[in-house]
DNA sequence: TATATTTAAGATAAAATTGTCTTAAAACTT
DNA sequence: AAGTTTTAAGACAATTTTATCTTAAATATA
């Protein structure tokens, strides 16, 4: 996989998040059924998202997560980054120190053209592209396709 | 990181085998000094590409490995699939079961695009190419730039 | 105020990956 | 034939990732 679960988790939830007109805050316990993710392993991977400032939350009856004002117009690439953190997009695909700066590895060049290219597909799409995209298709994101969008 | 631990030591590996243009075997132990990689973790490595037929081993003094007859002229992607599997070249970006098979998901069309091109790459780039364009340039293939080619 | 609901935080556990160690089997050397 | 070198195989251990469970803190509602 090239990312981790956490981050793969994290991305369907704040992809369905983002395709949610209501204002309020959308409970954990709900999330992780709809999206047939843990519930508590789906809350430890929000809250770094929240600690990212990308969400915000609220304890208590009607409480829950929520995107921030910033969190509503962020790219994928700033998700994956909160969780994964941001060695896909910069790292030797050789696992060595240093891509680039220093000798690069041989598979240097013939990588560096595709990451940049993973790194520009991540920049440039934003969470509201693929919300409305799956709303829009009513796609999946959900291993079985029971989900049902908004 | 995009490959495992384990498939960047057997693509570091076996580049450096591609780089050596004597007939006999390789012992796995210079082989891991050479390549600041455990030995022994090496060695489970390079038994799963022996297993796939891209080397062939020879115990006893004067033993080792090397490239297989086939293994010679191989591409990257049978390394990596030999050891990480092929999903990396497949897979749902959203760890989705059966990508584009069903419902795809919302990164299904964006992400399509770049996934066939790693695949590209990684199939039109032999481990012989690598070979030599790090011999040739004296790249680097450890973490300190301490190796030198054969 | 008391109670129920919900996230926060951290302890614990299970699973996968990474790494080490030991013993066996094969091949060479003397 | 005996001893040495080297890979094969598998047990074992450490680390990281994934997942679960418990308790605390905050918020709403009655
Ligand atoms: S140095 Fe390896 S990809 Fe850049
Ligand atoms: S279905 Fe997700 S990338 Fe194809």
């Amino acid at each position: 996989m090239i990312f981790s679960k956490s981050c793969v988790y994290g991305l369907r939830a704040m992809i369905y998040l983002a395709s949610i007109s209501r204002e309020g805050y959308v409970s954990i316990k709900g999330l992780s059924e709809k999206l047939d993710i843990s519930f508590h392993f789906l809350t430890k991977i929000l809250q770094e998202l929240t600690g990212a400032d990308l969400l915000e939350s609220m304890k208590g009856p009607k409480g829950g997560v929520r995107l921030t004002k910033s969190g509503r117009c962020i790219t994928l690439k700033e998700v994956v980054e909160a969780i994964d953190g941001p060695a896909i997009f910069t790292e030797c695909v050789l696992g060595l120190p240093g891509c680039g700066s220093e000798k690069p590895c041989p598979m240097h060049d013939m990588w560096e053209g595709t990451r940049d290219e993973i790194n520009e597909i991540f920049t440039t799409t934003s969470l509201q592209d693929m919300s409305k995209e799956g709303k829009a298709k009513d796609l999946r994101i959900t291993p079985d396709g029971k989900f049902v969008w908004g």
